[in-house]
RNA sequence: GGGCCGUUAGCUCAUCUGGUAGAGCAUCGGACUUUUAAUCCGAGGGUGGAAGGUUCGAGUCCUUCACGGCCCA
């Protein structure tokens, strides 16, 4: 062979030829496993080296490794729980069947039968008795030891990251049971899952901007939406009085290490209940997933410990502001005033802002991504919270809160605005800031003023990243780590 | 959009100031009946992300572009 093809490649394309022309169909219909690999792990892994169970195992997977050593060899499979080592001899095979698994690829997909025993060096291992080809594999698996690092393709190829990283395939299983968590506390306590719709006419729900397609047969655009706020909403003046939809939205913004253009949020409202009633809430439904995936209210995230330990901490923005700056701003101060506090602190403001704009500019560039320990800041002005009831006693100011974690927003609450003539006042302010040149103002929706209409009971809503979640509880950098295929440019496919 | 860093064999990485690219694993051939990053002997494998430029000579210096990472806006 020495001379011949060198393409990794071309030497499975022959092997692939070759079994085919063996009369052997490299790519099976199906094969009749009876255990997974980690169930032989547990049941037999207190037997003594040497020891034989005389019982028989039907397992399938990818081979991993290969180690051939003349007329007895070992391999390692692995399935979607774990590896186990095969031992194979010509003797107990034959010398053709041995020689024909030898010529397999690591990589190739193959099921074994056989009986589990334990080698000498007290290894569990399956003595294989027979065994098919189930697929061929025609492209090499990275390298066994240092497995695959490459960032690029980890995420372009998420499939070799998950074969070669278990703490991937873990990342992605808790993500899995942290939907789960979510859906059954809201489940438990009344809450009615729906799903409404991706397609918006009208944008609503949150300040972004959104993905615009085109529907055909109507010959209308169509906005895929940036939060699902408005149509839930709906639900409750339906009378449905408690809805959650976890389901993804879509913002055409930049992508960074916490932004995804499509991203997973649960959002749930709960009629004839307010903010206060969200803070519990939020509290049960992210204890309720960190404890159980964590087995703790204490976990470190990225080397920094983190409690989450009822209550959580609450802080006004303005507190917050006064806390991690030093300085005093109030509504009370002229709108000048604010920002000279804010140009002090090198914040870059757009010319349409109030001072509760302002207020909130300053917030997000000092204050935020300094705020570690699970902390709800309160009390969001009016002027950035176009969905949010006012506070009672301060018109500024909204019934709203955010909640902050490890310097990032993870859950945005607030007692929902009912008085339909104050939100279409809302939406009007905001049209006045798209005019001025806000590109996130809050979109128009006179339908959903009419709902309002309607009357919509008392709410309090909330919404959560759930990947932002899941990267807590995960341990992870990026938000990229915690969503299996991340968007990226586009790149021409190889070959 | 800006700054910094990266892109070399299938994978993981080397290649000091410019002198025609190396290793390990993987692959191919051979030896080996309890290995487990098996070992031993031998072999093949690279338009060094792309395109230009400087130079006698560029993976290395310069420019532009592509993709990715981190930070900032």
């Amino acid at each position: 062979m020495t001379g011949e093809p060198n393409d990794l490649r071309v030497h499975r394309l022959q092997k692939l030829e070759d079994v085919r022309a063996s009369g052997v169909d490299p790519f099976k219909a199906k094969f009749d496993r009876d255990r997974l690999v980690s169930e032989i792990d547990t049941a037999y892994n207190a037997i003594e080296p040497e020891g034989r169970t005389g019982d028989l195992v039907r397992i399938a997977g990818r081979l991993m490794a290969l180690r051939r050593h003349g007329k007895a060899s070992f391999a390692e499979l692995q399935d979607k729980t774990g590896r186990v080592q095969l031992y194979l001899t010509a003797d107990a095979l034959g010398e053709e069947l041995y020689d024909t698994f030898l010529n397999f690829d690591i990589g190739d997909i193959i099921g074994v039968a056989g009986e589990v025993f334990k080698t000498k060096r007290g290894q569990l291992s399956v003595a294989v008795a027979s065994y098919d080809l189930l697929t061929k594999s025609l492209r090499p698996m990275p390298e066994k030891w240092h497995g695959l690092k490459d960032v690029e393709t980890r995420y372009r190829q998420r499939y070799l990251d998950l074969i070669m990283n278990p703490d991937v395939k873990e990342t992605f299983i808790k993500k899995t049971r942290t939907i789960a968590i979510l859906r059954r506390v809201l489940d438990e306590r009344g809450f009615l899952e729906v799903e409404t719709p991706m397609l918006h006419s009208i944008p609503g729900g949150a300040a972004a901007k959104p993905f615009v397609t085109h529907h055909n047969a109507l010959d209308a655009d169509l906005y895929l939406r940036i939060a699902p706020e408005l149509y839930l909403k709906r639900l409750i003046v339906g009378g449905l009085e408690r809805v959650y939809e976890i389901n993804k939205s879509f913002r055409n913004e930049g992508i960074s290490i916490k932004h995804n253009p499509e991203f997973m949020m649960l959002e749930a409202y709960q009629a004839y209940a307010d903010y206060n009633d969200m803070m519990d809430l939020v509290e049960t439904l992210i204890n309720g997933v960190v404890e159980e995936l964590a087995g703790s209210v204490k976990i470190t995230y990225q080397q920094k410990a983190l409690d989450f330990t009822r209550p959580w901490r609450r802080l006004t923005m303005i507190d917050a502001i006064k806390e991690y700056t030093g300085r005093d701003v109030s509504f009370a101060m002229s709108l000048q005033d604010i920002v000279a506090v804010a140009k002090e602190l090198q914040v870059e403001l757009q010319p349409h802002l109030g001072k509760g704009g302002v207020i909130t500019e300053i917030y997000e560039k000092h204050v935020e991504h300094l705020i570690e320990q699970p902390t709800f800041v309160l009390d969001y002005p009016l002027e950035t919270s176009p969905l949010a009831r006012k506070k009672p006693d301060s018109p500024e100011l909204t019934e709203r809160f955010e909640l902050i974690i490890a310097g990032r927003e993870v859950a945005n609450a607030f007692s929902e605005l009912t008085d339909p003539q104050d939100q279409h006042a809302r939406f009007e302010a905001q049209q006045a800031n798209k005019a001025a040149g806000d590109e996130e103002a809050h979109a128009l929706d006179e339908d959903y003023v009419i709902a309002l209409e309607h009357g919509l009971p008392p709410t309090g809503g909330i919404g959560i990243g759930v990947d932002r979640l899941v990267m807590l509880v995960t341990d992870s950098a990026s938000i990229r780590d915690v969503i299996l295929f991340p968007q990226l440019k586009a790149k021409p496919a190889e070959e």
